[in-house]
DNA sequence: AAATAGTTTGACCATCTGATCAGTTTAGTA
DNA sequence: TACTAAACTGATCAGATGGTCAAACTATTT
């Protein structure tokens, strides 16, 4: 009767180690029997739970779009500006930090022209990037910061957090490094918050 | 007799087509009888110009890096950073605009690890990336631009540009444009200047 | 304990796909 | 024209893979 998970179920299990190999490999790309093998648990098991490959995957990106709805609604207080970028950046960085997979997977599918995301899911999206841009544009009106195209001014800090998941092999590589560490998350935290305050026009008061 | 291409020959056909499969659905995803009939050709003439679809991926990678070299190479020349700055953004855009396809599957790619790049490929970047990294500096020294941390500054400049190929897609949703067009590019390109000028402190000359 | 519903699993299959190969055609050369 | 090498292709295969199914097993309810 039971429908499904409590705390710690199976299918969460199957879910992370799904997450994982879908990341690493790709929708096409990633092979059920070694999902089960990982898992330890037959294929059957794995197909019992999750019907078919494709719905697998789509609960998988389903989980992660829901985790980080959690991170992210929060953020719209409004706050000033200094601060507003600080939380963003840092809030950012962590989830890239905490879990590159999810980023690289949902880049992936987002590259493809998101064909198993929900549409309603990905209007989702819109509402949030509306709200931050309405804020963005309201501080510009009050000369809080300096006057400037805000879609891309979000694109630019999604973007620029963004890239240390999706190629986190090479910047690893460039910057001659073994791990994303806590060390580099916040030097990169805050270099990108003082290079955007710089440019806005913000003055940096290292609280 | 002839080895191999002069100006459009079928392996030069063979190359877009699997460059486009490629990028669409990755190395796995990708079928080689789909390739081939896009091409017009049965599937055994394009296995027998490509030993294997690994051979065919790898040599779709090299095609794209040796463009790109060809692209950048000349950008070293010394100039002004706000020159400079320019060029290296409008060269970026331009490429990302000319061939979104080659972003996304080197994107792809570097994601896995770039388990497919020959490491003399791989490595091949690193000097390049010093090369800029050099030249920022220098400026840096002679109090030309702000000091900040100039290997994070490149990633953001690579980051931003990027963006706009791999997440073409929501780009233009979220900006409730059709295609991306010459003017949105040159709008992309101006703001990503303007942004990075200011930060740097590098007073914008509208040329 | 009996019955019922949910879960697990080994065996199996239909299909797809990369790759091979032998035979044919085409192009270049003496 | 005769000869040779490269280019082409239909037929075919071997292996892998997503998915099915019936039987066994476990937990819950009456």
């Amino acid at each position: 009767m039971g429908t499904m998970s409590d705390t710690h179920t199976l299918q969460d299990r199957l879910l992370t180690v799904a997450k994982q190999e879908f990341a690493k490999q790709g929708l096409k790309g990633a092979r059920l029997q070694k999902i089960a093998d990982e898992a330890q648990v037959p294929k059957a098991t794995l197909l019992y739970h999750f019907k078919s490959k494709t719905v697998l995957y789509q609960r998988v990106l389903e989980t992660i779009l829901s985790a980080w709805d959690e991170g992210f609604e929060e953020l719209t207080i409004d706050a000033e500006p200094e601060i507003f970028f600080r939380r963003l950046i840092d809030t950012k960085i962590a989830s890239v930090r905490s879990d590159p997979l999810a980023s690289k997977l949902f880049a992936q599918e987002i590259m493809q022209g998101a064909p198993h995301l929900d549409a309603h899911l990905t209007q989702q999206v819109k509402p949030w990037f509306r709200r931050q841009i309405n804020i963005l544009e309201q501080w510009m009106e009050e000369g809080k910061i300096r006057r400037t195209d805000p879609t891309r001014l979000i694109f630019l800090i999604w973007a620029a957090t963004q890239h240390y998941a999706d190629f986190q092999a090479q910047v690893l590589t460039l910057m001659n490094r073994q791990e994303f560490d806590a060390e580099l998350a916040a030097d990169t935290s805050m270099f990108l918050h003082e290079f955007i305050c710089n440019s806005l026009g913000i003055i940096d008061q290292r609280h």
